[in-house]
RNA sequence: GUCCCCAUCGUCUAGAGGCCCAGGACACCGCCCUUUCACGGCGGCAACGCGGGUUCGAAUCCCGCUGGGGACGCCA
């Protein structure tokens, strides 16, 4: 058993794409098959080897392994041209000299007739090549029925009728995609051809080459589309589309993977959240929906969080690294992420937590809300004084000793301990929501607790002044 | 327009004739936990598009309608 992902790169890896990928590979593992990653690039005009790269390495990021290639289309036009010229031989194909313009103006005129535009044809009988011979090579569709079985839709039925002879190789000698796909996976012995729903309507021309080709056709699995909110095809007017968009927002693979996995398929049992071992030990076409599924973003960002707080701080890091405004030892940055997996959402939301701990002491700014709750109408200049002078005190410096030292302090002075620990979480973070206070306090330090402390204190009468 | 496909809560879905006056998850709303915020727990809101059949019995099967999507390139 041979599946292959076959993306053209003429973009990012898009989301449908990085689950049609993910889709085979949960085929090829569950069945002990292989997985080939083939770039049809064939498109001159818009292929670009950027893009190749690009969806390689955001293949590779998302976790999608494949046992065979990249191979590139561009490295196999002599072949392509070769099984043309076979199919001319066998009369299976013709050349065909009608013009880019002609064709226009004859699917112009369709179109205002108001009938669906196939190609005449005419070239089919042509007994003596024109002279001057820019040509295209034609695949001659014989009337007759179509049918074969899709694991996803079941028996799916077209008339040859419908089919006009389609192009092969263009007039600049390259291939068109219906020509390349076929040829490829005949030689590359794919088996099992799982691909976007748009393509459902392709499959008839590609059974009619295999069968020219006297191949046996593999068998097709036809993925229902992804969708945006708007119910059309997900599209960047409504949202992010590539999975690098996703990397850049914070989402961790292992999350989209999954996210991604559960469109469209269900492994039922009310399961959610699983690995990707587990997906394809599960996974089955025959178990994917038919119907198109809305991108709901909402969901991947909770799925996002829960794999924020099921992975350890140890398998976060090198994912929250690039979103960090400066390097810091990973034993300041492991304490950190502790605190702060089970409160952020995404990566870059779990930056945005911990900024406070990137500056200065004398540079943390102090949300303007937490402030008018809890320093604003009482002067606590002089308790909060003695908070300083308390948890220098607090030896060794860790959560026990330095919540002791609070809240003794509070039942001494008769105060709710609350009135300490709301204005030391501003000190110190600047916010009015933060992990426990006493964590923020060991992870940050003696010294830099103080000096935070210290400057809140002095702070004081200025912000008191302002209004 | 022609052809093809699809149809369960707002969204992702479970459901393969009785187990379903439809289950789970996200989102939303309460309550609890918590001197913050999250996480977590408990509860609530919310769907079988419509009309005909078939059957003792239909979300499940058939037909029609409606609605949605896709394809109609010398793009893939």
């Amino acid at each position: 058993m041979k599946l292959r992902f076959a993306p053209s790169p003429t973009g990012f890896l898009h989301v449908g794409g990085a689950r049609t990928a993910i889709f085979n590979l949960l085929h090829a593992r569950r069945h002990g098959g292989q997985m080939l990653l083939r770039i049809e690039d064939t498109d001159v005009e818009r292929s670009r080897q950027h893009h190749a790269e690009q969806i390689v390495s955001s293949l590779q990021w998302l976790g999608v392994e494949w046992d065979e290639g990249p191979v590139y289309q561009s490295d196999r036009l002599a072949r392509y041209r070769q099984r043309a010229a076979e199919l001319v031989q066998a009369g299976s194909a013709y050349h065909c000299y009608c013009t880019v313009e002609e064709l226009e103006a004859e699917r112009l005129a369709a179109e205002a007739a108001g009938i669906a535009y196939r190609y005449s044809g005419q070239c089919r009988t042509l007994a003596v090549a024109p002279l001057n011979a820019t040509h295209v090579i034609r695949f001659k569709v014989n009337r007759g029925a179509i049918d074969f079985h899709d694991l996803i839709r079941g028996d799916v039925h077209f008339d040859a009728e419908l089919i006009d002879d389609f192009v092969l190789l263009r007039s600049d000698g390259n291939p068109t995609y219906h020509l390349s796909v076929v040829v490829d996976d005949i030689d590359m012995g794919i088996t099992h051809v799982a691909r976007g729903d748009d393509h459902l309507s392709n499959t008839p021309k590609h059974i009619l080459l295999f069968r020219a080709f006297g191949a046996q056709p593999p068998v097709f699995a036809h993925l229902p589309l992804i969708l945006g909110p708007d119910r059309k095809r997900l599209s960047k007017r409504t949202g992010a589309t590539s999975a690098e968009e996703y990397r850049d927002m914070g989402i961790v693979p292992q999350a989209l993977f999954n996210f991604l996995t559960l469109l469209g398929w269900s492994p039922g049992r009310d399961r959610e959240v699983f690995s990707r071992e587990e997906a394809a030990a599960m996974f089955d076409f025959a178990d994917v929906n038919s119907a198109p599924a809305v991108f709901d973003v909402e969901k991947l960002l909770w799925m996002n969080g829960q794999y924020l707080i099921r992975m350890s701080p140890e398998e976060i890091y090198p994912h929250l690294l690039p979103f960090l405004p400066e390097r810091r030892p990973a034993h300041e940055m492991l304490a950190l992420i502790e605190l702060y997996q089970k409160r952020a959402r995404t990566l870059r939301e779990m930056a945005e937590q911990i900024r406070f701990y990137f500056v200065a002491d004398d540079t943390v700014e102090y949300d303007p809300e937490a402030v008018r709750k809890h320093l604003k109408g009482v002067d606590v200049s002089d308790p909060l004084r003695k908070l300083h002078d308390a948890l220098a005190s607090a030896e060794p410096f860790n959560v026990i000793t330095t919540e002791a030292a609070l809240r003794n302090l509070a039942q001494e002075l008769g105060i709710s301990a609350a009135k300490f620990i709301h204005p030391l979480r501003l000190a110190l973070t600047g916010k009015g929501a933060s992990p426990p206070v006493f964590d923020v306090v060991v992870v940050l330090g003696k010294e830099r607790t103080l000096g935070r402390l210290q400057r809140l204190i002095e702070r004081l009468p200025e912000i008191a002044a302002s209004g």
